[in-house]
RNA sequence: CGGGGCGUGGCUCAGAGGUCAAGAGCGCCUGGUUCGGGACCAGGAGGUCGGAGGUUCAAAUCCUCUCGCCCCGACCA
C-alpha cells in the first residue's frame, strides 16, 4: 500500500482525551475515531488490526469444536421476556420500538436468541454437545462509557454458546473454551489473569474471568504472587490470620454513651478519640426478604456479594430506613447486635468474630456501647467472610499477603446450567426418552476491547507497537527523500518486490524526513525499511520497531534479509 | 445518577463586557527553497465563539435554560 494514497489521518498534537495510553496513542496514530461518547468509528489501520484479531479468535473458537453463525443485533422483546431479563437487565438494555410501536432491544448479549434458535432446531441427545458463536456488535447503555473501546456503548463481542446434555457435558465444553481462551490470549501476547468472578447481569453459577493487568484498567484484581490465587476484588476470599493484640480491648465493660447525632462510623471514632477500627459497624439487609445484621470492622468495607454468598441467598439488599426503625427502635446509624430483634440474623465478619471490647451502636437515637463482647453480650448466628478484601489481608490459599492490582477484563466465561433453558423451555429428548433442559454455558469475549487492551500493553514513548501477529502492517518502508531519483528508484523496487510475500506499507510521500520517521513509530508497525542516504552505497537499514534495532542491508539482500528477521519475529 | 470541568477554524488552545465588524500555533491550499527524527520563506482559504432565550448603548465574555463532551464517584461485561 502506497501511503501517498492510502487513508492515515495521524495527529501532530496530543488528542485532547489523553487519560490512558491506549486511547490517546490509538486517536492519536489514526486508528480510531470517536462518533459520540463511547462510539467508535475504527478508520483502517484499526480495522485492519481488529479484523485481525478477529480471525485469531475465530480460529481458535473452531479449534475448540464452535461452529459460527451470525445473530441478529435487533431483538424482539418477547423473547427477552421470556428469560425475565426485559426487565431484570436493567437500564443498560438499549430499548427502542419500530414503526407499528412493537418493542425491540439493541442486543447485549445472546443468550436469548440462542436459545431460541435451539429449541427449535436441536431435538435429540445425538446432537449434542453444540457449541455455536458469533461476533456481533452488541451494545449496553452504559452509564458512563471510558476508555475508548474498553467501556463503550457499542462494541464488538465474541459469545460463544455451549449446549449439553448434562453437568459433565458442561464440564467439558468450559475446559475446551477456558483452553482456547488462553491460546487466543498468548497468540495476542497478552499477559493475563484467569480470575474467580461474579456473574452479574449473565446469571450461572460459576464463572471464569480473563483479565488483562494494566494500571489504567477498570477491574480490580486481588492477587497473591506467592501462590497465584487471583480474584475479582468484590469476591475474593480472605485467608486465616490470628486475631491481632490491638483488636482485643482491655476495657470490657458494657458502657452506654451518649453520642448525639453521631451517626456514622468516623463521626463516632473521632468524637471518642478512638480508631475507627475499635468499631464494629452493623449493617442491616435483607437477604431474600430476610433480615440480617453483618457485622464488620469500622474500618473495613462489606461484600454485599460475599454476604449473599455466605448466606446462599439470591438477592440481597440494604435494608431501607423504615425497616432499620422497625428492627433495631432506633434511626440508621445507631445499630448495633445488643438487643436486637430475635428475626434478625446476625452474621459476623471473621475478623470480627475475634474482637472484643469494642464500640457499637446501641439500637437507641444518639447512643453507642462500649466494651461489647461478642457471645456475652449478644450471639453470633454465623461468622463469615463477608467483608472485601485488600491490600495485606491473608491469601485464603497459602496466606501470604495479597496484593491489589488493576486490569481489562477482556473475557468471561459462565456455567450457566439449565437457567435460561428451563425459563425458554428448551428441551432435548434423551437417550432413555425423558424430555430434559438443555445445559447451556456462555463465552464472551471484547473483540474491539481487545483492541484496546493490546494497545495499552504494547507501546512506548514514541506510539504504539503491535505484537507482529496484529499489526495492520507486516513492514513499513521508508523512502527518506522523495526527490531524490536513486532512493525512489530503489524504494519503488524493493517495494515491488517484498509485497509478494508480505503486506507492505510504503511511505513514498512528499513529507519532510522526520514526519515520516514520527508516524513509523507511532503507528507502530513491527519492521521499518530506511531507504535513505546509505543508498549510494548500495545500502538500506532494517529495523524493529521494538527497540529500534537497526541493521545495514545490501540492497540486493534486501529480500532475504527481511523474511528472515520478519519469521524470526514472529516466532517470538 | 451525585460531584467537578470543558464546548472558540480540521487539531491543540488563548481571549473573561467596548481596543475582537474574532486570535495564536499546528494542519490545509499556492509558489519557491530544503530533505536522516514532527523543515524554512512568501502569499492564501477557513469561525453564525455548542444551541435557545435574556440583561446591556454594547455579549465569545454576564444571567437562565438546554444539548454535547471529559474526569472522579455510584453502577457494571
Amino acid at each position: 500500500m502506497r501511503l501517498s494514497s492510502y487513508y492515515l489521518p495521524t495527529l501532530r498534537e496530543e488528542p485532547s482525551e489523553r487519560e490512558i495510553p491506549s486511547l490517546r496513542l490509538l486517536l492519536k496514530a489514526g486508528y480510531i475515531r470517536r462518533i459520540a461518547a463511547g462510539v467508535y468509528t475504527f478508520l483502517p489501520l484499526g480495522f485492519s488490526v481488529y479484523k485481525k484479531i478477529e480471525n485469531i479468535v475465530r480460529e481458535e473458537m473452531n479449534r475448540a469444536g464452535g461452529i459460527e453463525i451470525l445473530m441478529p443485533a435487533l431483538n424482539p422483546s418477547e423473547l427477552w421476556e421470556e428469560s425475565g431479563r426485559w426487565t431484570n437487565f436493567g437500564p443498560e438494555l438499549f430499548k427502542l420500538k419500530d414503526r407499528t410501536g412493537r418493542d425491540f432491544c439493541l442486543a447485549p448479549t445472546h443468550e436469548e436468541v440462542s436459545v431460541e434458535i435451539v429449541r427449535r432446531t436441536v431435538k435429540s441427545y445425538r446432537q449434542l454437545p453444540l457449541l455455536i458463536y458469533h461476533i456481533q456488535t452488541k451494545f449496553r447503555d452504559e452509564p458512563r462509557p471510558r476508555g475508548g473501546l474498553i467501556r463503550a456503548k457499542e462494541f464488538v463481542m465474541k459469545d460463544l454458546y455451549s449446549f449439553d446434555r448434562d453437568d459433565k457435558g458442561l464440564d467439558e465444553s468450559f475446559e475446551k473454551i477456558k483452553i482456547a481462551y488462553e491460546r487466543i490470549l498468548q497468540r495476542l501476547k497478552l499477559p493475563y489473569l484467569v480470575l474467580e468472578a461474579e456473574a452479574g447481569a449473565i446469571g450461572g453459577k460459576y464463572t471464569l474471568e480473563f483479565t488483562v493487568p494494566t494500571p489504567s484498567g477498570e477491574d480490580e484484581v486481588i492477587l497473591c504472587e506467592n501462590c497465584g490465587y487471583a480474584s475479582a476484588k468484590s469476591i475474593a476470599r480472605i485467608g486465616e490470620r490470628d486475631t491481632q493484640e490491638e483488636d482485643i480491648s482491655e476495657d470490657t465493660n458494657l458502657k452506654k454513651v451518649h453520642t448525639p447525632n453521631l451517626t456514622t462510623v468516623a463521626e463516632v471514632a473521632s468524637f471518642l478519640g478512638i480508631e475507627p477500627k475499635k468499631l464494629v459497624k452493623t449493617l442491616l439487609y435483607l437477604l431474600d426478604g430476610k433480615p440480617i445484621a453483618a457485622l464488620i470492622r469500622g474500618d473495613r468495607e462489606l461484600s454485599e456479594s460475599k454476604l449473599a454468598l455466605a448466606i446462599g441467598a439470591k438477592e440481597i439488599r440494604m435494608a431501607d430506613e423504615e425497616t432499620i426503625l422497625r428492627l433495631t427502635n432506633a434511626p440508621m446509624g445507631f445499630s448495633g447486635p445488643v438487643n436486637l430483634k430475635e428475626e434478625v440474623t446476625i452474621v459476623a465478619d471473621k475478623e470480627v468474630a475475634g474482637m472484643k471490647g469494642f464500640v457499637t451502636g446501641a439500637n437507641e437515637k444518639d447512643y453507642h456501647f462500649l466494651g461489647v463482647v461478642p457471645g456475652r453480650d449478644f450471639k453470633i448466628s454465623l461468622v463469615a467472610d463477608i467483608r472485601v478484601a485488600q491490600m495485606g489481608d491473608p491469601c485464603p490459599q497459602c496466606g501470604e499477603d495479597l496484593m491489589e492490582i488493576r486490569g481489562i477484563e477482556v473475557g468471561h466465561i459462565f456455567k450457566l446450567g439449565t437457567e435460561y433453558s428451563e425459563k425458554m423451555q428448551a428441551y432435548f429428548q434423551d437417550e432413555d426418552g425423558s424430555l430434559k433442559p438443555f445445559v447451556m454455558g456462555c463465552y464472551g469475549l471484547g473483540v474491539s476491547r481487545l483492541v484496546s487492551a493490546i494497545a495499552e500493553v504494547h507501546h512506548d514513548e514514541d506510539g504504539l507497537c503491535w505484537p507482529p501477529c496484529v499489526a495492520p502492517f507486516d513492514i513499513i518502508l521508508i523512502l527518506v527523500n522523495s526527490q531524490d531519483e536513486e532512493q525512489r528508484r530503489v524504494a519503488e523496487d524493493i517495494y515491488a518486490r517484498l509485497s509478494d510475500r508480505m503486506s507492505v506499507l510504503y511511505d513514498d510521500r512528499e513529507e519532510s524526513p522526520g514526519v515520516k520517521f514520527k508516524d513509523a513509530d507511532l503507528i507502530g508497525i513491527p519492521l521499518q525499511i530506511v531507504v535513505g542516504r546509505k543508498v549510494k552505497d548500495g545500502i538500506v537499514e532494517l529495523r524493529l520497531r521494538k527497540n529500534h534495532q537497526t541493521e545495514d542491508v545490501p540492497i540486493e539482500e534486501v529480500e532475504e534479509r527481511t523474511f528472515a528477521v520478519w519469521e524470526k519475529i514472529k516466532a517470538e
